[in-house]
DNA sequence: TCTTGACCTCGAGCGAACTCTAAGTTTTAG
DNA sequence: CTAAAACTTAGAGTTCGCTCGAGGTCAAGA
């Protein structure tokens, strides 16, 4: 059986844990999301520690949605090292204005929603009693 | 000159206040986010009152990620008037706690995105320090 | 009258983000 | 040793949500 508790993980337990598809993951790969990932030697993936905590920081990016594009652009920075730590960190801070925008928006339809939710029930109640009498 | 201060208004003046283009209003009312829409007698489309309000609706469902078909789902239910109250409301319920998800996830991204901009502003200024030396 | 611009329909095209197929190797369980 | 499961690649296909092009009508302004 597989070590599935070891830090060097195969492509179907990274799937596994992060809840994407191996397609996925190599697609990733493709587009520059994820670097060239090491290889064991029969050339099957291995994916280390550092592999999978930015793949999680890409998650959050992604759910909190940056497109791919941006990510991609943003990975690449990282990689070519220090010296793009200033634009790195100007990405950062625009995504993080564009989430307390999303938020407003978020917490505005919430209660819009709960709005329209309360009529509903009203109306459902006064009809029920209708039917009643 | 067309009278813009009416509560009749043609697609181009929804598109100027809705922020979407002509082509997109065309295209929700073919899927049946929008119900077919009234028309002039030169066969033109008129958008009224309740058109523009059931559209600021939809833009607000689909702004926090409920999927068209789903808006569609619910629009033929409206359509259907009263006997689909439930229904409607139990995608009303869904949809909030999609949003409760959202938010907690966005609040948790923002906070992890604000670590990372500290660090990144202590090496920035660290690197400066150093250089000055 | 002529031109410009806003509208109409239908159907094709596009970009993003996957998702899968095919054909081939490798690993692992029995 | 063999069968099934897990991996590899390249490239095709799918879904969603638009976005546009072609070709046509109609109305208002110069």
């Amino acid at each position: 059986m597989r070590d599935v508790t070891s830090n060097v993980i195969t492509i179907g337990e990274l799937a596994r844990r992060s809840g994407l598809s191996a397609y996925t993951i190599r697609f990733y790969e493709s587009v520059g999301v994820l670097r060239p990932i090491r290889r064991a030697a029969n050339g099957h993936r291995r994916y280390h520690r550092d592999d999978v905590l930015w793949l999680e920081f890409v998650l959050k990016l992604k759910r909190t949605g940056m497109p791919l594009a941006e990510i991609r652009q943003y990975a690449q920075r990282r990689a070519r090292g220090e010296s793009t730590l200033q634009p790195r960190l100007t990405m950062l801070k625009l995504h993080r204005k564009r989430l307390v925008i999303q938020m407003a928006e978020l917490s505005k339809c919430a209660s819009v929603l709960d709005g329209k939710i309360r009529t509903y029930r009203k109306t459902i109640a006064e009809t029920k009693a209708k039917q009643k009498r």
